[in-house]
DNA sequence: CTAATATATGAGCATATGTTCATATATTAT
DNA sequence: ATAATATATGAACATATGCTCATATATTAG
C-alpha cells in the first residue's frame, strides 16, 4: 500500500481521515452496486458481452429500464460498449468493482 | 469454493442465476456503503468504538441524524453497542462487510 | 423525586431513485 | 426513400432516502 507524506491508510489504520473525493467515489461505487436491476445486469455482463435486448430477454426487464441502467453504469465507467451495426454489445469495464460485487454474492450466497 | 449440487458461483463462473434471497442482500449491503454519512461512521467505527455522540462531534453530524444512521447499520447488523451507563458504544460487528469499504477507499485514494 | 445527560424515535419535508410510456435517433434492408 | 430493427432519451409518477425538529425514553447525579 503506497501512501504519500504523512498520509496512512482508511479503515483500522492510524487515521481515519476520509476526503471529500474519496468519500464521493466510493459512496457513487457503492450506490451503482445497491440496485438489484444493476446487480443482474452486471453478473450477466461479467461472463461475457450482451446487446442491450438480450439483456432484457434474458433478465426480463423493459428494453427502457436496461437502457437507463446501463447510462448510469457507463457513466461511472463500470461498463463499455462496441458497435455491430445497429446492435451495441455491452461487456464489463471495472475489473476492481466486478471483484467487489463478486466477493459480495458469493459471501452472500452462504460460503 | 464450495458449493451444492449444480450449483456453480456467479459472476465470472459458469452460470449467472442470482437467486431472489441473495440479491436482495448483497443490494441491501451495497446500498448501506452508499451513503457518504454511513461510509464516515463506518470508517471511524473500524479503528475502535465510539459512543453515539463522540460520532456526531467528530463527523460533525446531529445527534439524531447519528442515531438514526446508527440504527439502519444495525438492523443489518453490520455495526453492535455496548452500554456503559446512560452511554452506548457502537462498534464494527462485519469484518467482511468492512473488507469491502476498505478496498473501496484504498481504490479511489489511487493506489 | 428532580434535574441533567445520553440516546432513540416519529413526523414532516425536500430530494433522489427506478420504472414506464411515448417518442427520438441510428443503422440496415428492400 | 421507406420500413424494420436496435437503442436512447425525456417526462411523469410513485416510492425511497436522509435530514431536521420536537419529543420520548433511559440512566445517573444530587
Amino acid at each position: 500500500m503506497k501512501l504519500e507524506d504523512g498520509k496512512v491508510c482508511n479503515l483500522c489504520g492510524e487515521s481515519n481521515f476520509l476526503d471529500e473525493e474519496t468519500l464521493i467515489v466510493v459512496s457513487q461505487t457503492f450506490k451503482a452496486l445497491s440496485d438489484p436491476t444493476r446487480i443482474r445486469i452486471l453478473n450477466l455482463l461479467c461472463n461475457k458481452e450482451h446487446s442491450v435486448n438480450d439483456i432484457a430477454e434474458r433478465l426480463n426487464l423493459s428494453q427502457s429500464s436496461v437502457s437507463h441502467q446501463l447510462r448510469f453504469l457507463k457513466n461511472l465507467r463500470l461498463v463499455k460498449f462496441r458497435r455491430e451495426g445497429a446492435t451495441l454489445y455491452y461487456s464489463e469495464d471495472d475489473h476492481h468493482v466486478m471483484n467487489l460485487l463478486k466477493q459480495a454474492i458469493e459471501h452472500a450466497a452462504h460460503n
